[in-house]
Order: structure tokens, then sequence, then C-alpha cells
DNA sequence: CATAATATCTGACTTAAGTCAGATATCGAA
DNA sequence: TTCGATATCTGACTTAAGTCAGATATTATG
């Protein structure tokens, strides 16, 4: 009925429209948005001020009057940084805190409203996921964390229940040979993940044994980041990491149902081979030689 | 990992902090944020001052101002509204048109690139889909159209896909019981579309016999525009409808895999009755008295 | 240590946007 | 025809936001 187009413009003015009453919570507390998005910041940890600069796209000159503006109000402190007293850590006061509070507890309380008027919510979280995901692509970071920490064992945990959703006799991790987190740390391996703004959007395992063989395992993307190349970025991230520990071969297997992963190691260099392992699910073996 | 409100807040902030980039194509061709958005709306076929005013929500001074710079530029021309000549009406002049134009191409060519950049255009779009639905719900309307129209036919197309997508035989037009379009029209029927922004959201068909018992037919509602109450307002118009035509009995098949129809029946008014017809797809058959 | 580079700040601007009180012209109804 | 209501316009403001050229202080580098 719509083309393509047309509808991406429809989302955009239906998302410009209702952006003011998107989050109205900067507004509405008697202070211009300027000082109040500097206060967000701060209160969101951002206290370097370069960095607030640059997070919210603003003039030094601007900043600096802006930063004044919110310490005569008693809501911010600034002073030099200690290694290097040319730039300046900006932080909230006790009433700054307060103020911050305020803004926040209005900010959730709109997100919680809109919410609360669907009666689908986690239709709709799924897809404001996808939207916020794809428009953030570039602001997407790939970070080496502790596979044992929150964040991995979130994304391992998404990772299960989609095998176990895709595969048609479902999945067991107890029945699979599911790597010793300690092989998928330094020095042996690395364990990756995608973060956007806070929330894990995809992770990979490096699984290594001190040799020159390891395996990637456990890649994953969350449905709401598919098509935007994050698979293929933390592939690169495992494949840099296992040239970083003189690794020279790489092997994965993989189960035929997950087309999209197939499609990525077919077009990113890796090669079918025999299977190396007895592991009940999997039923492609590929390798990969840096 | 993170909880619903943090989900909406990160879209939030997803969405304004690209909101510049969403659509740059107001600004880039030298002309302040307001002129270029009454300009647009003008060429988008808003031409009565006062609805201009409305639409873009600004204070009647600033209106005449952005108009007259508009004239000053030769884009527009203004002249009293033929009934009432306190009213104006404005115009894009040739210059003026083709200086919409180009904010037009520039725009679609932005939503162009975010698809292009997009390996599954088609799930995004679906996520945009529902988002706007959301945010623009209150802005939804029911409009009473020819059920042999462009927008019914659409409706209908995108009910029996998925129909046969849901039945797990399938579902073939041909062998159920196909209401005549005629039947569902005046003097007998009616036929109802939701429309969100242009874009047909639902519809559903009351099907009269021109004696006082009718059918509620076609029921359908977008997969993006669920949870929005849009099943219970097509529902709404439909009973208007019949109770103007002074059907007394309503009558509607449907088939158990539809759970969330059924449901909506239960809640309004419906007590289920002994099959009524023997079309083969429906195994549930509904009644309410008006 | 001299000098260039860096981070922030200040002052002096411009522009956009919005507000508000009337002015002007026209309309609708008594 | 008169008068209140309505639609738009004008003039005189305010505020927010942004720009830009230096000033100042500190750090890095040869």
């Amino acid at each position: 009925m719509l083309d393509p187009v047309s509808r991406v413009r429809r989302f955009n003015r239906a998302v410009t429209s209702e952006v003011g009453a998107l989050d109205t919570s900067f507004l509405g507390r008697g202070r211009p948005l300027g000082a109040a998005r500097v206060l967000n910041a701060i209160g969101h940890g951002r206290s370097d001020v370069a960095e607030l600069r640059d997070y919210l796209a603003l003039d030094s000159g601007l900043m600096s009057r802006l930063l004044r503006s919110l310490e005569e109000e008693g809501l911010v402190t600034t002073k030099p940084h200690p290694d290097d007293a040319r730039r300046r850590l900006a932080k909230l006061t006790a009433a700054g805190r307060r103020e911050f509070e305020a803004y926040e507890t209005l900010s959730n309380a709109q997100a919680q409203a809109m919410l609360a008027r669907h009666s689908q919510p986690e239709a709709l979280l799924a897809a404001m996921d996808m939207v916020a995901a794809a428009l953030g692509r570039n602001r997407i970071s790939i970070a080496e964390v502790d596979a044992r920490g929150e964040q991995a064992r979130y994304c391992l945990g998404e990772y299960y229940g989609e095998l176990s959703r895709r595969f048609e006799r479902g999945f067991d991790v107890a029945r699979s040979r599911d790597p010793d987190a300690v092989d998928m740390m330094a020095p042996r391996g690395a364990f990756f993940i995608a973060l956007s703004d806070g929330l894990p959007l995809g992770c990979v395992g490096l699984k290594g044994t001190g040799g020159a063989v390891a395996e990637i395992k456990r890649l994953w993307v969350a449905p709401a980041a598919r098509g935007i190349g994050l698979g293929r970025r933390l592939m690169d991230a495992a494949e840099d990491a296992a040239r970083k520990l003189s690794i020279k071969i790489l092997r994965l297997d993989t189960n035929s149902v997950l087309s999209e992963a197939r499609q990525l190691y077919r077009r990113t260099g890796w090669t079918e081979i025999d299977r190396f392992n007895d592991d009940p699910y999997p039923d492609l073996f590929f390798e990969k030689r840096l």
C-alpha cells in the first residue's frame, strides 16, 4: 500500500511530531533545554567537560556558559582534572542530584505511561529495540568482557533460548559441549559483546586451548539487531583477538538451521570442513586460516 | 537485561539524538527551520493559514512573518479565502513548488539511504510501522470506504495472507464463503478501514441482507497495530452502522486459532452460538443482539 | 627552556524563535 | 446598521542558541 520510503517517512513524522511528547521531561522544570541536557548528561555519569561537549555537540563557549549557569544555580561544581589541570570535571551537588532525580522520575513515568497504554508491550518494545539499534548502529561498540560477567551471561541466556526455539528438537545446554568460561578469557581466549547504549545486542566467544588452534563459540546477534552487520563486527573482533594470541587456525561448528550464520561464514573466508567433534547439535563445520 | 522503561528511554534517546539526522531535509537549503516547515506544509496541501498555524503549532504573529518571508523569497503567494475574506489561503508559486520538490527529493533519498544500510529492511519497516502506530494511536481514524476500493482490497489481501499463515492447512478464498462486496456497502452493509497517516491498519465489513440480521466479516488488524485497541474501534464502528441500518442481530464466525479476536468478542458482549453455516474454515460462531 | 598544542573561558556578536499587546479588516447576528 | 467575534497582521519586545575571535592556563615535545 505504502512504498518503503513512504513508510520510513511516516515513521519520521510520527516520531518527530511526537518527539516533544516522547520525552518532555527535559522541559517543564523552568530551565532551558540546553542547561537541562547538560545537567542530565552529568547525572548519567559524564563528568569530563570535553566529553560532555562532544556528546551534546556543543560549542566550547556555549558549554562553558551552560556550566556557569548550572553552577550559579548551585546544581553543579567543577574542578580541574587531577591528571591534567587544563581539563575540568563537572559534578552534581546534592541539590543538582535532586534535580537530576526529578528529571529521571518524570522521564520514567512517561515511558511507563506509554507502555501502559499498549496491551502488547513486549512486541512494542521489540520494535523499539530494533529501530533504536538501526538508528544507533554506528554507536554500537564491541567490548571485551569477562565471560562469567552479567552481560555475558545475559547474552548466553538469550542465545540458548533462541537455539531451543529454532532447533526442531530443542536445545539442552547440558547435552552440548559447553565451553568453560576460562577458555574464553585471557590468556587463552576472549569474549566479546556488542553494546548499544547499555543494551547488549550480541556476543561471540573465542575459545583457546593455549595452542595454535582455537574455536569460535556462541556467536549470537539479538533479533532486534539483525541486518546491521553486527555478526561481522563481532567475528572481526574475535579474529583480531585470535591473531594477537598467535592463533593460526580457527574452527567453528554450527547448525544448518542457523542460515544467517552460515551465510556470514561463507562470505568471510571460512571453508567447510569435516566434523571435528561429536556434539549432537551442530551439522556444519568450518575452518579459517589466519 | 534492561527493564521495559529503560528500553523505552533508550529508544527515545536513539530517536531524539538521531532526530536531526532522521530527516535533515528541512535544513541544508539555507532557510530557517520554521520557514522550511511552512513551505513543506503548504506543499503537502495545507493552504488555509489557520490550519497551517494549528498544524505547526505556531503563534499567529510568527506564522504571519514566516509567510511574509516566503512571499519575499517568491516561493508563496497568499490571497483571501473566497468565502471569507478574513481568512487567507497560501499557495506555492512555480519556484516554491520546485523548492518543495527539492525538499521531498532530499527526504526520500534519506529514507532510501537508511533502508539501504539495512540488510533486512522488511523487518525494520515492520518495526517502524509498529512504533509509528503506537505513537500516533490517537491520530488513527476509522473511515467508511468502498469495499471494492484500493484500500479495502489491500486490507483484504493482508487478511487472507494472514489466514493462510495461521491456519494449519492454509486458507483458500475460493473455498470460503467470500461475501459479495455489494453486501458490504450501503444500503445493505458497510466497510470500514482504520487509517493512520495514509497507511491502512485494519478493516471490518458489515454484511447486510436487507433484513434484521447481519454478519460481521473480515475483521483484520495489521500486526504493526495490535495492542492499541483498533479491533475494538473497528467493531464499534460496524455496530454503530448496524444500528443505523436498523439491524437487530449481528452474527459472525471465526476460528479458534485467532485467539485475539475471540477474546475481543468475549469481552464486548458477544455470546457463542451454534454453527450457522457450512463454511469449512470457522469453528466458532458468535451472536450479539443490538 | 622555548614553543606548539590543548582545554577552557570570556566578550561581542548574530540568528531563530517565540510572546504579547494592540491595529486592521471582515463576518455574522441581533 | 451596529457590535461583538474572528482572522490576520505589525511593532516591540525577550530568550535561547549558536558563532567566532581571541585570552588564559596548562601540558607535551623537541
